[in-house]
DNA sequence: CGTTACCTGAAA
DNA sequence: TTTCAGGTAACG
């Protein structure tokens, strides 16, 4: 479920929370481990992480990056529905509650997986599980000619490219398609065709939907909660993510549903134009 | 490159 | 009953 957004706003809830407290206990339901953990015994684990204090909560594309004081990292992801809430170790269960990191000082972090696709790594160097990202679209770095660069060359669509982690990371399908509607792109373009007009306002545009997204704390369609357990609200504001059926807010034709990279994909069909024909192919 | 699989529901 | 789901990795 979470993308940038959600994923910084967890980091930012529990970097004050975390940072300076020692691991005391791991505990994790046995029908979870083998896919949480890629196979790695739950000794392995508290071995790892028992008596270890945290000394930092970082963030890379989707990914928590918790540091510890042994120099390794404490990988998470929560993939499309896992959660990672502080509670008091005496509260009660979060929903589909997988596991539990005991902390000292009276708290816990709660680990909740409905689908159990996330995953927690353990590993020597953050590039072991963050090296291949793409740059973040919201750092000073990631440049208009960094983008253009990004999608030199490329025949697939639009949205597939700005998914695609190795690219640029952070983007999942609500911020695609909403960066895709303020830049008035149709998200099956391919990449190639988008006119450098167009790519200048799909850069600023993707850069916004983020920022947006994190001062409004996430978007909980479903599972989403913060790291204190608390619903964000940007998807309140979201002008085609899942409005399917109803009318645009700018121009009031009515939002459609395709699906563009295997991925269900929202946009205005009066508001996102489709690019200049492509050049003829020879032949044929 | 696009499609399928991973898992467990919730919604149509 | 069928489809769909904030993601990614492994397919062909």
């Amino acid at each position: 479920m979470p993308e940038l957004p959600e994923v910084e706003t967890i980091r930012r809830d529990l970097e004050p929370l975390v940072v300076g407290r020692r691991i005391t206990a791991i505990d994790v339901d046995p029908g979870t481990l083998g896919l949480l953990a890629g196979g790695l015994p739950i000794e392995a684990l508290q071995h790892a992480l028992i008596g270890r204090t945290i000394t930092g909560a970082g963030r890379r594309g989707k990914y928590l990056l918790f540091a510890l004081d042994d120099g390794r990292t404490f990988v998470v992801h929560l993939r499309m529905t896992g959660r990672l809430v502080w509670r008091p170790s005496d509260a009660p269960p979060e929903p589909y509650e997988r596991a539990r990191i005991g902390l000292d000082g009276g708290h816990d972090l709660r680990w909740g997986d409905l689908r159990k696709f996330g995953t927690w790594r353990i590993v020597d160097d953050p590039a072991e599980a963050v090296g291949k990202l793409g740059p973040e679209p919201i750092d000073d770095a990631f440049t208009f000619r960094a983008f253009r660069a990004a999608l030199a060359g490329r025949t697939a669509p639009i949205k597939a490219v700005l998914l695609d982690q190795r690219r640029m990371s952070g983007l999942g399908n609500i911020y695609v398609d909403e960066a895709l509607f303020e830049a008035r792109i149709r998200p099956d373009t391919p990449a190639a065709d988008v006119s450098p007009a167009a790519a200048r306002r799909l850069w600023a545009a993707a850069r916004s939907v983020l920022e947006r997204g994190i001062e409004n704390r996430g978007a909980s369609f479903k599972d989403y909660v913060d790291g204190q357990g608390q619903p964000g609200q940007q998807h309140m504001h979201v002008q085609v993510f899942r409005r399917h059926g109803k009318p645009c807010y700018t121009c009031g034709a009515t939002i459609v549903r395709t699906v563009v990279g295997g991925r269900g994909t929202h946009y205005c069909p009066h508001c996102q134009r489709r690019a200049r024909q492509r050049s003829q192919p020879r032949g044929a």
